[in-house]
Formats: C-alpha cells, sequence, structure tokens
DNA sequence: TTCATAGTTCGATCATAACCGAAGCATCGA
DNA sequence: TCGATGCTTCGGTTATGATCGAACTATGAA
C-alpha cells in the first residue's frame, strides 16, 4: 500500500470549527493571546486552551510567553499556505462564514496571506510582473507548485524599489514563491520577495493593516503606485 | 466579525484517517475504484461508500462510472495542491504511515478487460494511436469522458489490418469507446474496434487467453507485432 | 433466465473528542 | 502580602460521526 506522510491528524486539527477560527484569525501573520483566540473561535478559555496546546503539539502554531500572556502566531509560512488552500476549496465548495458582508469586497481586492500581499490587486500584479518578464515562472506537471525566479531585469526592477536583494537572499527563506489565491484562485507573489515588497508599501505609507483583521487599505499614493506597477508604467 | 471561507469542513473531511489514506493514494491524479480505496483506507466497503459520497458532496473527488465499477479521482489540481501542502506539515511534525504490497505483472502487462485488450501495451498503443491521428480523442471539461472517434486516416489502418468496419458500424455498440485501465488508470481503447483488435490478434495467432485469468499471452510474432505499433512502424 | 460482482442505503452500536464547571497555577500591580 | 487577571488541568457529560451487518439495486457473465 502506501508509504509517505500522514495527513490526516493535521487535517483533523484544522477540521474542528473552533480550531479552524483561530487559524484563520492568525493567517494574517499577527500573534494573538489566548482568550482573544478563545472568542474567535466562539469557545471558553478553557476550551481554547485544550484547542491551542493541541495546535501546538502537532507544529501549526507556536507559542510566545509574555508576562501572563501567551501569544499563539502560525508557525511558517507553509501553515498559511496549506490555509489559503484550503480557503479555495471551501469557497468553490461554497462554504463561507459569512455571506457578503461589508468587509468581504475589502478582503477580496487586498489582505495579507501571513506576511505578504493577496487578493485581486496581488494577483494582477503577479501576472504583470510574469509578462513583464521581471518574474520567470516555470510550471510543473500537475500545475499545482509553480517554481518562480527573479530575472536579471527583475533583479533591477526591485531593486529600484529600493529592496535590498542581497539581504533577502542571504536568509534560508526562499526568495520568490508562488502562492494560490483563495479568491482568485491564481497565483499571487509569494516568499522573502513578497514579504519583502508588502513591507515596502508599509514603511513608505503606502498601505496600513486593519487591526484585527487581514484586510489591508491602500492610501491614494498607494493605490496610484500598486495601478502604476499593475499598468507597467513605472 | 468572521468573513471569508470557512476551513473546517473541507479540512474535517481530510481529517478521516481512511479517507485521507483515499486522499493520499488518489493524489497522484489517478483514478480508483470504490473497493480498491476501501481497501485503501482499511475500511469495509459500506464505510467506505459513505465516506467517498461525502469527499465528493464536499467537491473533493469526482466519479466516473463505467460499467458496475466506480472511479473516484481528484477533482482538481487544486486538491492534489492541498494535499501536498498537507503532506508538507505532516512530514515535518514525523506523522508517517508504512506498508507495502505485490502484484501480478503479467496482469499488469496485458490482460483481457471484457472483451478487449487492457494493461500497460494496450494503454501505451493506445496513446499511440492518438499521436498518429489514428483516433481523435476530444476531452471534456472534467477529463472524465474522453469520446474516441475513428480518423479518415485510421480507416485504412484497420482496413488494412483486415479489419472489416463496415460490419462493425452495423452494429448497435459504439465503434470506439475509450476505457480507463485498471492498472495504469490511463484510456484504452474499447468499444466494437477495440474488440476487433484483440479478435485480429487471436484469429492470428498472434496472442492466446490463459485459462482461468485474466491474462493475456503474446506469441514471439504477437510481441513483435504489437512493438512495432506501438512504435509506429507498420 | 440465473448467478456473481460492484456498490449503496439503512439501522444500530460504539468510541472519540468537544465542551464547560471547578479548581489550580502563574504573573502582575499595589 | 493580597487580590486580580491570564491561562491550564481535571473530571464528567454529551454529541457527533465512524463503523459494520444486512438488505437492496445495478451491471456483467454464462
Amino acid at each position: 500500500m502506501k508509504v509517505g506522510p500522514d495527513i490526516a491528524p493535521i487535517a483533523a486539527l484544522v477540521g474542528d470549527p473552533a480550531r479552524a477560527s483561530m487559524l484563520s484569525v492568525l493567517s494574517n501573520g499577527r500573534a494573538l493571546t489566548a482568550t482573544e483566540l478563545a472568542q474567535e473561535g466562539g469557545v471558553t478559555i478553557q476550551t481554547a486552551s485544550s484547542h491551542l496546546s493541541k495546535l501546538v503539539a502537532g507544529n501549526l502554531l507556536v507559542v510566545n510567553k509574555q508576562g501572563r500572556h501567551r501569544y499563539y502566531r502560525l508557525k511558517g509560512p507553509e501553515v498559511a499556505a496549506m490555509l489559503e488552500s484550503l480557503m479555495g476549496l471551501a469557497a468553490d465548495a461554497g462554504h463561507m462564514r459569512v455571506r457578503t458582508g461589508p468587509k468581504d469586497p475589502a478582503l477580496r481586492r487586498a489582505r495579507v496571506c501571513y506576511d505578504h500581499l493577496a487578493g485581486d490587486l496581488s494577483v494582477d500584479l503577479f501576472d504583470r510582473l510574469v509578462t513583464r518578464k521581471i518574474l520567470r515562472l516555470s510550471k510543473t506537471d500537475n500545475g499545482a507548485d509553480d517554481s518562480v525566479m527573479l530575472s536579471g531585469k527583475g533583479r533591477a526592477y526591485f531593486a529600484d524599489l529600493g529592496i535590498d536583494l542581497e539581504a533577502l537572499a542571504g536568509k534560508r527563506r526562499p526568495l520568490c514563491k508562488a502562492c494560490l489565491d483563495w479568491s482568485v484562485r491564481r497565483n499571487h507573489l509569494a516568499g522573502g520577495l513578497g514579504a519583502a515588497l508588502l513591507n515596502h508599501f508599509y514603511e513608505r505609507k503606502l498601505a496600513r493593516r486593519e487591526p484585527e483583521s487581514r484586510i489591508v487599505t491602500l492610501s491614494a499614493r498607494g493605490e496610484k503606485k500598486l495601478a502604476a506597477m499593475i499598468a507597467g508604467q513605472d
């Protein structure tokens, strides 16, 4: 029969509604306390405590003890990617937690996916960067994990933006990665470069993150800048 | 306020050990029958039937009915990608499975499928006939039921072999049909033409059927002939 | 036709795990 | 030292859903 990883225990962890809510709210890459996560999951703090222990034991979360608070966050980008792929399938199957609330369009347009930008704008940008040959894309057989590389032209492009590629190359994390977007079901840019790009927007006050949410709000200048990047007029 | 896709139902589907095993073995993109998947999951066929219904309802699998068999396969590459990301995390957390099992090589190579040839050789032949435009294949959206037609070139090809296409066309049975192969999970040629082709091999003593078995044994001449057909040198 | 095989549906059993109350532990501020 | 807060652990209840036997439908084989 089979040799390989046993996905059932991990999936079962995500399969509980309370835990799934906790993981969803943590997929913006931030850290939250046990009490906050209990409220998010709609359970008492005792129950939440049990859930959180299991998530830590299952290598999905890490905990950071600060005084009498315990801050939980996703263990890494791989966890966020797994959650995103589940969100895509859930949206496909019509499983929604809230039917198109007012925040929903904003969430679809621009949101944080762990530590990089996701949503319509991010997907459009990714497509454009590929057609401009700033990113080089190589498809795999099953179309699942596309590998992304930065071209020579791309290096100049991001250096012009003021992003330190040398520093990023030194990290263990891959520079470029394609991440499947749940709302559009197309790729956006992840990896160190994706994170650096979002950080670039934060630093220059082109974008800010809404508190307690995954929504990213662009300033007027930010809108203009991103539109120019997508149009290829920068 | 909670906004976005609800990942819990999907993850819970994957979270059951029996279903997870089924999904894992299907993640090579091939199709398996309900009975095979039951064995894979280590449950009875009744239980497997229940699991498979849920997986289809949850948009993770699609089912392809062929005779009294039901072939289940992953709905799409997004499902495979989700499973892949889960496998990465599972391996990370040290969750592994181990088991092994054998199968009959002769049966895999060439066997009877109802009244036509199946197995590795037959699948290879089918592929070759398509690339040589002897058969014309039109894929459907989901890739499930492929329809096959005989081209003009194909009519000449089979007429040269001495197969009476006029007689076959008179029958109610469809001339060409794609049949999903049990061992390779790819298509081979079925229908009246598939049956006629196997019969052609029987008549010319190129092949004979083993008693009490589905195994088809090729004579030396038969091996040569079939190899030539697959190589396109006939 | 009759038999065999593939698969589904129903019903009952049973095990797991989610849940919360209560109690306990740890940290902070005063 | 004390009380307040953040969180964990324990124990008992409960509900969900996985499981399989038996009966049923559908298709193929003879």
